[in-house]
DNA sequence: ACCTGAACACCGTTCAAGT
DNA sequence: ACCTGAACACCGTTCAAGT
């Protein structure tokens, strides 16, 4: 059976998981199927194709809080499921910065902090510019958590930030 | 005269800003330079190495606010320099998220926001868990906005909550 | 439609050698 | 001490060809 674009994304993690981002190569995915580097251009695009795939399937893999959980809770989950997304891909995780928020995968986590928001009676027409500020600011702080730049004694303190942006929603 | 580490860097970061991140290979920078490739590694070490020269470069160009200024102005300053520095190199920006923020080069930046919260009454022992906090928030507000995370007309809202933060700070 | 093979213009780094 | 030259094991991508 012919090879498929979700094939080649699955050898990609694969890979990723393994041996880190700077092992992905064209050629090194298309050895892990079993076929020739130019195989997977029919498929994926170039190699910007494939990292974009890569981001895909990181988004996909934030878990959505149930809805029944009060708006609160509902975001402190997000928050937490995409710290928690850092550190199991920390190398892949800065891609997330240079690619569009707005990418399908990405609306599923996007809609879930709408609706939180809302729920919490932020006024219909600040709901974006509000997701925005949040979503920078858990992404900021999942990166650098991550990314290890600080040592593991001196993690930055993002809850006591979360808190702060939280209590000055609930007062207005 | 012999190469120096600093006429490496000179010959990256003039790289850097003609043809991106991704020309940077130690040919391209040697072959500015008028030398072998090898000849760089006395000087810099090896990629790694010219990268995190890069990163250093990159932190002396953040400019310290005037201690004349309010703290409030000179915090404020600081992350505007910050941000300015993201637009301004925006493809190597994303390296700050991956090295450490205590590098001779930081500790500028760093010891101005310590004495400007000092003067903002903040408790002796917070100084450090807040900046490093408040640091993680402008970073990844700046690699978000010259990321281009979001498109030119959907900026996300840095301003609003650096004054909700600085305005809790006064009230505490 | 889907894949291969050969080729082009690149990489980082090692190692021995030159001056 | 400082640099060169040749070599090794890689890259992404194009293009023509095969089935």
């Amino acid at each position: 059976m012919p090879l498929t674009r979700s094939d080649v994304l699955d050898a990609t993690f694969a890979l990723v998981s393994e041996e880190g981002l700077a092992a992905v190569s064209m050629r090194a995915v298309a050895s892990r199927l079993g076929v020739t580097p130019m195989a997977l251009y029919r498929h994926i695009g170039d190699k910007q194709g494939l990292l974009d795939g890569v981001v895909e399937r990181l988004l996909l893999e934030i878990p959505l809080p149930s809805p029944e959980l009060p708006w609160r809770d509902r975001l402190h989950a997000l928050a937490a499921g995409i710290r928690a997304l850092a550190h199991r891909h920390p190398d892949v995780f800065p891609l997330l910065f240079q690619r569009p928020a707005t990418t399908p995968a990405a609306l599923g986590a996007r809609d879930a902090a709408y609706a939180a928001l809302r729920e919490a009676g932020v006024a219909e027409g600040t709901i974006p510019r509000l997701e925005r500020a949040l979503s920078t600011l858990v992404l900021g702080f999942a990166a650098s958590e991550a990314g290890g730049r600080f040592g593991a004694e001196a993690v930055a303190d993002y809850d006591w930030i979360e808190t702060l942006v939280l209590d000055r929603l609930v007062n207005t």
